[in-house]
DNA sequence: ACAAAAGTGTTCGGGATACACCCATGC
DNA sequence: GCATGGGTGTATCCCGAACACTTTTGT
């Protein structure tokens, strides 16, 4: 099946993965055939078909460059500089794989969190490698992914403490802990456990399970599962 | 001068406006030459140029369509559904104007501010006649512009109470009833005018002036201005 | 005098913050 | 027994919500 691509539209994703202890980015490295590109790096991202819409894009090019999956994508922001892909740095990279180098390109920027220890994900396409990176270490990407990055990060935190994502970041079982950990490296900062223990039951966002952390060198904590 | 436009990308303004009374939109009657228009409304909107940027296609068309300038436009959304300018009601519009009627437009939203009665928004370019209309009375608009008000009044409710955006909406002077009459048109809800009143001047939004309304037939208020 | 909107305080409950010690387990 | 993280309660402050009457002006 036959394709057309809209030359002047893309989508790039900005994947967040929680390893139980760092916030995570997924990046891919990308090939230029068999030349090596100045730019490695980049966020998992590529022009939109006609027929699709953007939030289709957007889980098809994550699928076909990371092979991830039933990911709930969201849009956050549309990236319109008229020189963002004229960067020196990006012009090997663009030879080689677009059909039109020099086009113009606006991109919509998409984000979402999964648990690194849950989907895999595999290079495919023009990915040569996919994989996680501390949100505290990015290197140099591609095109304006740094920015794009950097406004995820901000969006992130934004919808966090308001509309209540981020638990797709942890494991089925949990313990209050590990939740904290969690809400400390998307908030960026420490939180005083008795307080955050108190809010979450309060507010009925977890279960306690009738389970307990086992082969730990400390006491064992009470593992917890999200309420519905 | 002459540009190369962007057949594929496009910006739409929603421009809130306030009187004081009501919250309104600014929308635009659209013309195709002498030909009547199957619907006549719409966002002021246009397609961008290769060599500007979203912010700046924003600005340029807002001042092309209806002559205000000069306002500070905030992106919101994408909007990228493939059939979104294939619908049969705005074929003859897209046929009277478009290069290419049947290219397929991801079309970028922007939000704004104004006072009403400050600045004059005049018709121009396809534009037949620039108009407000309550937010509660929107006619039926060309594409997917009803969608896209729709959003853009709840980005507004959102940003309103975490960012303090809005202000823009007030005469230099103004009573604190206005002010709560604004907060309740932008809220959609009533509020309490002591809890109100408390509120404002403990966050120092507002300072009041040695000025007193005048020629009004009640007890005359307090005139206050914006804090900075 | 009357109509119309301005202006004004108190009480209550809930949520956020600050803070320090004992407990259960593996080694 | 010691190291490691797990687990617990209280006091304070601030904010938001509910609520009704008096004041000032123009006519």
């Amino acid at each position: 099946m036959n394709h057309t691509v809209n030359p002047h539209v893309s989508v790039d994703c900005v994947i967040f993965g929680f390893d139980n202890e760092r916030l995570n980015v997924l990046l891919i490295e990308r090939s230029a055939g068999n030349i090596p590109v100045a730019v490695q790096y980049a966020l998992p991202g590529d022009l939109v078909w006609e027929e699709e819409s953007l939030d289709d894009a957007a889980s098809r090019v994550l699928k076909e460059l990371t092979n991830l999956e039933g990911i709930y994508l969201k849009q956050f922001k549309a990236f319109g500089n008229p020189n963002r892909v004229n960067d020196f740095k990006d012009l090997d990279w663009l030879q080689s794989y677009r059909q039109q180098p020099q086009a113009r390109v606006i991109t919509v920027g998409y984000y979402a969190f999964i648990r690194m220890d849950e989907l895999q994900p595999e290079a495919s396409s023009f990915a040569e490698k996919v994989f996680w990176r501390d949100i505290h270490e990015i290197p140099l990407l591609g095109f304006d992914h740094n920015e794009i990055v950097d406004e995820a990060i901000e969006v992130l935190r934004n919808d966090f403490d308001s509309n209540k994502v981020g638990f797709e970041l942890l494991p089925d079982k949990f313990t209050l802990s590990q939740l904290q950990t969690l809400y400390e490296s998307i908030l960026d900062r420490k939180l005083d456990k008795r307080n955050f223990r108190k809010k979450v039951l309060k507010e009925s966002i977890v279960v306690p399970l009738d389970e307990k952390q086992k082969g730990v060198l400390h006491k064992p904590a009470q593992l917890f599962e999200l309420n519905q």
